[in-house]
RNA sequence: GCGGGCGUGGUGGAAUUGGUAGACACACGAGACUUAAAAUCUCGAGGCCUUUGGCCGUGCGGGUUCGAGUCCCGCCGCCCGCACCA
């Protein structure tokens, strides 16, 4: 039996594919485009199985949609700035420049082994002048239409390594590298106001533009950007020596005024900083507050804690005054930093309230219950009721009383209703090298000075390798001297350029438009661009459901506004795609070891080297740490592309996760050998063959092109819903269903070509060498790449009979095969005929037949 | 705590959305080929029983229905996201 000589086929077709440029996208006017794009990589120096079975399901996508005639548009390239590349050279002595373009170079290399349908021609890295210079471009375009500010923010700023770490980089309050405890140091920072855009990008999630977003990354989004209406107020305040006579606070509970019983600012809210100047207690509550603040569970577990100033606030409604109280709870970048507190409705209030002894009192009677001896003990009540206690509110449903509340303070004057956001705008100021270079200048005299159009790119200079060993920013020491002092084109004095690089998140909010169109002179051509986008299928891990996404959706209005784009919503349909996992193993002395070192025999597992039996551990995402990594180069080199592609996509659904087992791409390569092997019988099969159908086809080959065709449409169906998987097993059944093939005559030939044909095809976006190597076996014309998708007859998937299941008080008792249209009266007789059916029914009475044509006869005995 | 999802053989998973539960694959068993093994091919397989037949079976308990893996109610368990958001 001939063996398919995986390794020969890949370089072949592969090269066959690159000299026809059989990937370029190009729109031919008359057939219709489809945008399929993946997440572009991090290039981190390789390939993961993980990015294989993402650009798996889009090529399958991809080679689907042109195989069915569209002109698809399948790009791939890098997102290619970042810290690893700044972390590398610190190790390695690299630049991380040259780190960063071999890195890609080697992953363009393994992608390319994998034979995915790219379309390299628009390869690009955002670490590519041409690509952030027009970045550069579009921030200052932003910067003129108003969608970007500046403003003063704290950054973590670590004093050992002298630069600012991001959130995750602080670990218990210390900088990850260096352990020194983190600062708070405030810097003037550039922010994309994306908080104006909230109500739209909140709106699209519901009004249909998304549609083909799943659910639940919707819902994370909807939770992000936290939409709250409520009432924003100012409460008088009482007390020498004040700052400001009165205190703004935000609250979704106007209804519970009247149960009001203290204020609350957070500790970093001015009002507490102004009394710590003189109060040093105070100074070091504040301080422990904020030492505790950040780490994530211990938040759940804080308690309550605060600090009374010596002011009071007065209530709007009636005469009392209000203690004021610095409390941990308060989040100083939630509302405005302050808010009264209803201890009676609102659980944190009421444990706060109980600590210092404070008022609780009730205004929201449960629906239900009676006033009399109504009483709140340890947990607040946040339900629906009527009001009590609140004065011209008394009586009112809570929902009737909230407006009623907002429209007394506004008559006041003391307050309006808002619409508060959780989301915060997007602070982009990244104070390291390996970036966009934000394109401003500060100059004394003129201030901020935007870099002008014609001076564009702001190339990031050039700095030695050694740079990167020294703590802080290579762009703000001597290294960047000539390139960070210039003149002001303004008014052509000193001046200084902007140190400050883009937030990375920047560069991956439009690559897929720059795919699209890539003009040397401009971000992208609103013609063009508007052809391509938006991306009709976007697929990508479920890690970047929020930033990414929503990033990239303000960016395309962004674009949109300036011309450049005619959508909104850049990502038509999204896919979120599952992990390849893998099990792990664990030797006695209790290190890690890698699959490479271990062999399983059935349940249990041994070290290949000594032979001692080993601890099989749970199942889980490949890591390095848990050296559960299996390459896909050696995977390649094994059992080839073809087998490590069509194993990924076929064992779970592709939005769930993926266990890789050798077993599993073993049994891959044994279908490729399979097919192979079945194609191999007939060589130029499709040649030989009539055109089309001979009548009167016998009996036996009706039935075969009725599985052929039946296989058609049901992986058709499944490909277009993302069911890879089940469209692999519709594959191997196929693959049953053509034994006996023969080429005896015009008929055999026929359906033998047709069958074997269509196989190829349908196998071809999942196996691309092998479909290649068979179709030209089967002498089919051209590349089987630019083959048509199979059709499948509509006469074929219909038959003239049904077999329906027969029950007997719901319980299967048989089979009956009829005629299709057979009346119902016929059906029934014929069922209540059957001896198997007899058997039951003897002696009982027929109470009821039912009859669903094409499914089942159900007899009721009674 | 809030929100979302899930629970089916030894395993990954199918089931036209209320109509033959377990497709397809992996692992397993038997057989063929072979001096032998591997590879390959063929066949078998949810459990139980008194085995030409029958009963039970989709986390557990109830319900609706001629009929429930699917719908409803109540539990149990697991996963994910957000989390002092006023």
């Amino acid at each position: 039996m001939a063996k398919y000589a995986f390794r020969a086929a890949e370089e072949k077709w592969q090269k066959a594919w690159e000299e026809a440029d059989a990937f370029r996208a190009e729109l031919s006017g008359d057939r219709p485009k489809y945008y399929v794009l993946e997440m572009f990589p991090y290039p981190s120096g390789k390939i993961h199985i993980g990015h294989v079975r993402n650009y798996a399901m889009g090529d399958v996508i991809a080679r689907f949609k042109r195989a069915r005639g569209h002109d698809v548009l399948h790009p791939m390239g890098f997102d290619a700035f970042g810290m690893p590349a700044e972390n590398a050279a610190m190790q390695t002595g690299k630049h991380p420049g040259e780190w960063t373009y071999s890195n890609m170079d080697v992953m363009r290399d393994q992608l390319k082994r994998i034979g995915f349908s790219f379309d390299w021609s628009r390869d690009l890295a955002t670490c590519d002048v041409d690509y952030y210079g027009q970045q550069q471009r579009l921030f200052l375009e932003f910067l003129e239409k108003g969608f970007i500010d500046r403003q003063e923010a704290q950054v973590n700023w670590d004093p050992v390594d002298m630069t600012v770490l991001a959130n995750e980089q602080v670990i218990d309050g210390k900088g990850w590298r260096s352990g020194a405890p983190v600062e708070r140091r405030t810097l003037n920072q550039w922010f994309f106001k994306i908080v104006e855009r909230a109500d739209d990008l909140l709106a699209a999630l519901d009004d249909g533009r998304l549609d083909g977003w799943p659910a639940h990354v919707k819902e994370m989004q909807r939770n992000w950007i936290g939409k709250s209406k409520g009432l924003q107020m100012s409460f008088p305040l009482n007390g020498d020596g004040l700052p400001n006579s009165w205190l703004e606070i935000y609250t979704t509970r106007p209804d519970t005024l009247y149960g009001a019983s203290f204020l609350g600012v957070s500790p970093d809210h001015p009002l507490a900083k102004h009394f710590a100047k003189s109060d040093p207690d105070l100074e070091k509550f504040i301080q422990e507050c904020q030492a505790a603040g950040t780490s994530e569970e211990a938040i759940e577990k804080a308690e309550k804690k605060g600090y009374r100033l010596p002011v009071t606030g007065k209530h709007p409604f009636d005469d009392r005054e209000l203690p004021v109280f610095v409390a941990n709870f308060i989040l100083s970048t939630y509302g405005t930093g302050a808010i009264f507190a209803c201890p009676a409705h609102d659980q944190r209030d009421l444990d706060f309230a109980r600590k210092y002894d404070l008022s609780v009192i009730p205004v929201v009677l449960p629906t239900g219950t009676d006033e009399e001896g109504y009483d709140v003990a340890d947990e607040a009540y946040v339900g629906p009721g009527t009001m009590i206690n609140s004065g011209f509110m008394d009586g009112m449903k809570a929902e009737e009383a909230l407006p009623a509340a907002i429209a007394r303070i506004e008559e006041m004057g003391w307050g309006k209703g808002t619409t508060n956001y959780r989301l915060r705008n997007w602070g982009i100021s990244r104070q390291r090298y390996w970036g966009c270079p934000i394109p401003v200048i500060h100059c004394e005299k003129c201030d901020i000075v935007p870099v002008p159009a014609d001076q564009l790119p702001v190339e990031l200079p050039k700095v030695p390798a050694e740079a990167f060993k020294e703590p802080g920013n290579p762009l703000d020491k001597d290294y960047a001297k000539d390139w960070r002092e210039t003149t002001c084109p303004k008014c052509g004095g000193a001046a200084r350029r902007e140190t400050d690089t883009m937030d990375t998140f920047v560069d991956s909010s439009w690559y897929f438009a720059r795919f699209a169109s890539q003009p040397g002179d401009k971000p992208v051509d609103a013609k063009e661009a508007s052809r391509w986008l938006p991306v009709d299928q976007y697929i990508g891990g479920i890690e970047h459901a929020i930033l990414h996404l929503l990033y990239a959706r303000y960016f395309a209005r962004n674009m949109k506004d300036c011309g450049y784009l005619d959508t909104d919503e850049p990502f038509a349909r999204l896919f979120t795609q599952g992990m390849v996992t893998h099990a792990t193993y664990k030797d006695a002395e209790g290190n890690w070891r890698t699959p490479e070192e271990v062999e399983v025999k059935g349940s249990k597992a041994f070290l290949i080297d000594g032979g001692s039996e080993i601890a099989i551990g749970p199942i889980e995402k490949m890591s390095k740490s848990k050296k559960n990594v299996v390459s896909p180069e050696e995977m390649a080199d094994t059992y080839g592309a073809d087998a490590i592609r069509f194993f990924v996509l076929s064992d779970s659904p592709p939005e769930r996760d993926v266990e890789w087992t050798t077993a599993g791409a073993e049994g891959a390569w044994r279908f490729a050998n399979r097919v192979y092997d079945l194609v191999a019988g007939f060589p130029g099969a499709a040649k030989g063959a009539p055109a089309s159908c001979p009548a009167d086809l016998p009996g036996d080959l009706v039935e075969r092109r009725r599985a052929v065709h039946g296989a058609i449409a049901s992986i058709t169906e499944d490909i277009e819903e993302f069911r890879f998987n089940k469209a692999i097993a519709r594959l191997y059944e196929l693959l049953g269903h053509l034994k006996g093939l023969s080429v005896s005559d015009d008929a055999n030939k026929f359906v033998t070509a047709e069958a074997l044909s269509a196989l190829t095809c349908m196998v071809a976006p999942f196996m691309p060498h092998l479909a290649e190597e068979c179709w030209e076996t089967l002498g089919g014309d051209g590349l089987c790449c630019n083959a048509d998708w199979p059709k499948a007859e509509e006469s074929l998937l219909a038959t003239d009979t049904q077999t329906l299941m027969v029950q007997v008080q719901g319980k299967k008792r048989g089979e009956l095969t009829i005629a299709k249209d057979a009346p119902n009266a016929d059906i029934e007789a014929a069922a209540l005929a059957m001896p198997d059916v007899q058997r039951f029914t003897e002696g009982k009475n027929v109470r009821k037949v039912i009859v669903v044509p094409g499914r089942i006869v159900n007899i009721v005995v009674g």
